[in-house]
DNA sequence: GTGCTAATATATCAAACAGATATATCAAAC
DNA sequence: GTTTGATATATCTGTTTGATATATTAGCAC
């Protein structure tokens, strides 16, 4: 029925570290974690109002002057629900990826359109291959640090897929060729 | 503001080949496309009836019997948009890894955690994959078939993906050990 | 031929999510 | 001083998912 709430996984998962305002949650998100998962502020914020009902979660204001500014903390069975979701052994991995969804229906265009595809997508995977290649550098020298070591593996992953994708662009490009 | 929906493209592009309906649509989106693109009744019905309003497909009773059956087709102005939407080089590329996002708050837990979320992760990888490699062999027969040539290109993609995928994980349980 | 099951076929609903927008404050550049 | 960009909260619309509801049909067992 009620699906589970992913996003407040990763908003559980980055509390467990420290305590962040939904702005900076979102901040984080779109750093380290956007390259496999996304989150806005659409469902950042209403996450955070339920997870405090739920009392996974706490709220401390931390507003300075005239600004608003609402720092949350987590909870002892906020720990539990994350604990638990890690410990689970099911796993939803989905690609959505609109290129291959235009180059599975090429056949209905002439193949320079469906090798113009292929060539943007190919430029956009060697640019983000690259700042993936340097997030590696910096963190290959402390992966004794756990947490540095957990997200090297993540960085990893992206960094072999990505050049996977790139052998796959220079074989598509000869067979359409 | 009015985000392109996506799955009227996949409607459109099933449709360029063959009158189908709405059930015929989710089967073969279920078989070669879920892959790399998903879809669902829940957004599949309300497409079909909003493409018919704006005449880019027509609706043709082929009932037999007691049991409704409602076939689309493609109109002139529906290829255009098809067509418009393959030229356009603008596409979205998500990972949406829910593995990757587990191992990325793997420091909570003990290893062994993370060490068995990424085993899971490798036994689905590789029947999936041996589910591709089947594709693929039955269409490198035929590859003379420009449909065929399509296909075949997105199940390479996934096999190469999925390979780098393989690597990845072996690499990952010994940093991890 | 009767009953069971799986597949066919339509459709809707709630919840989750994305992306845009609204509002306002603050810091720093110019 | 003012403009710009970053900070910070929050909401809204539209898309998508996954579940559910309803009903028919085909195949198979008994």
């Amino acid at each position: 029925m009620a699906r589970e709430r992913k996003i407040d996984m990763v908003i559980l998962g980055l509390l467990s570290h420290e305590d962040l305002t939904g702005y900076d949650i979102k901040k984080r998100i779109d750093g380290a974690i956007s390259f496999f998962w996304k989150g806005s502020f659409g469902n950042i914020y209403p996450a955070l109002k339920d997870m405090e009902d739920q009392e996974l979660i706490t709220k401390k204001d931390v507003s300075s002057s005239g600004r608003e500014k609402i720092a949350y903390h987590i909870t002892r069975r906020g720990k539990k629900v994350l604990s638990g979701w890690l410990k689970d052994e099911q796993a939803i991995n989905e690609l959505r990826y609109e290129t291959l969804l235009k180059l599975f229906f090429g056949g209905v265009q002439d193949k320079k359109v469906s090798l113009n595809n292929i060539e943007v997508f190919e430029k956009q995977v060697r640019d983000d291959l690259e700042l993936l290649k340097e997030y590696a550098k910096t963190l290959k020298s402390s992966l004794d640090d756990e947490d540095h070591l957990y997200f090297y593996l993540t960085v990893t992953f992206g960094i072999d897929s990505y050049e996977a994708y790139l052998k796959w662009c220079a074989k598509a490009k000869k067979l359409l060729a």
